[in-house]
DNA sequence: TTTATATAGTACTATTTTAGTACTATATTG
DNA sequence: CAATATAGTACTAAAATAGTACTATATAAA
C-alpha cells in the first residue's frame, strides 16, 4: 500500500494533461472528456487545485482553468500536499507530539528519514517530467 | 499524507521492541504492556506477523512470539508488505492493467520510478537500523 | 490428568477516510 | 438577457481501517 488517493492520482493526470499546452485554457467538461472521468469528479478537483493556487480560473463563456506556474515548477510533492495535505508516512514523521507512543518509540527519527527520502523523490518530479518518457538507462538510486 | 496505516506503525514498534533482545520470547500481554497499546490490538498484529513468517509462535505457559530472522534482515519494506500488501503508490505503479486510465496516461512509468525510490528507501531500513540513533551528520540524498 | 496460560481463528462493530453526486449561486461573454 | 462555465456547499455512498469479543486449541507445570 502506501498510496496516494485516487483523487490525487486523477489530479496528476489532469495537470499533466494541461501541461502539454500550458498556456491554454481548459474547461472542466473538455478535460473530463479527454481523460474519461466523470465531469463532477474532474470539476471537484479543478476547484481544489484552483483554490490552492495551482490553477487560475475564469467563469463564463470561453472560461475555464489554466496553469499559473510553468509545468517544470510544479512538483508531485506540491500536488500531493495540495490535495491531501503534507506528506507524512506516519503520524510522528512530520513533527513531534502527534504520536502517543513517542516516549516509548525509538524509531521516530528513522521514520523522518524515510519521509525525507520520499519527499525529495516527489519534489524531484515535475509535471514536465511526467510527460517525458524515462530513459531506459536511467539510474535510480537512494542513499540514506 | 501518503501514509502507512496505524496498525503497520504499531507493527514496526512491536518488532523494533522485540529486536532489542532478538532471541527472547515475548507474550502478547507483555508486549502490550511495554508499548502501552491494547492487548487485543497487539495480539491481532502478532498473529498476522506470525502467519506471514516473520515471527514464530508457541502456545501455552512460557509461550509467546519470537523473531525468526535476525533484525538486520527484516526491512521496513518487508513489514509493510506483510501488513498492508505490496508497496504501490498508485494503482498503476505496481503492474500494468490495474488502471482504467492507462491508455490516456503518459505518466505511469514515472510513478513506477517514484515507487522504486520509495521501495528502496524502505528496504534499506532494517529493524536493527530502527534502533540506532541516526547520526546528525548523516547524508540523506536521493538520485533519480 | 487437570489447571492455568497463551496463541489461533473468526466474526463482528464502529469509525474514519475516500469517492462520488447534486444543487444553488455567481461571474463572463456576446 | 441568455448561454456557458466556475464557486461553493452539502450530502450520500462506499471502502478501508481500527478496535473488540468470543471460542477453540496447544503447552507446560503442578
Amino acid at each position: 500500500m502506501l498510496r496516494v488517493s485516487k483523487l490525487t492520482d486523477y489530479g496528476t493526470v489532469i495537470l499533466a494533461h494541461m501541461a502539454r499546452e500550458p498556456d491554454r485554457t481548459y474547461s472542466a467538461a473538455s478535460l473530463a472528456q479527454s481523460i474519461e472521468l466523470p465531469i463532477s469528479t474532474v470539476s471537484k478537483l479543478l476547484k481544489l487545485l484552483s483554490r490552492s493556487g495551482l490553477l487560475s480560473s475564469c467563469r463564463g463563456k470561453q472560461g475555464g482553468y489554466r496553469l499559473i506556474t510553468p509545468p517544470q515548477e510544479i512538483s508531485l510533492a506540491k500536488v500531493i500536499e495540495v490535495l491531501e495535505g503534507p506528506v507524512a508516512v506516519t503520524e510522528c514523521s512530520r513533527r513531534r507530539g502527534l504520536c502517543q507512543l513517542e516516549s516509548h518509540c525509538a524509531i521516530r527519527q528513522q521514520w523522518q528519514g524515510i519521509n525525507a527520502v520520499i519527499y525529495q523523490a516527489l519534489e524531484h518530479i515535475s509535471l514536465e517530467t511526467l510527460l517525458e518518457k524515462p530513459r531506459a538507462s536511467e539510474k535510480r538510486r537512494v542513499q540514506i
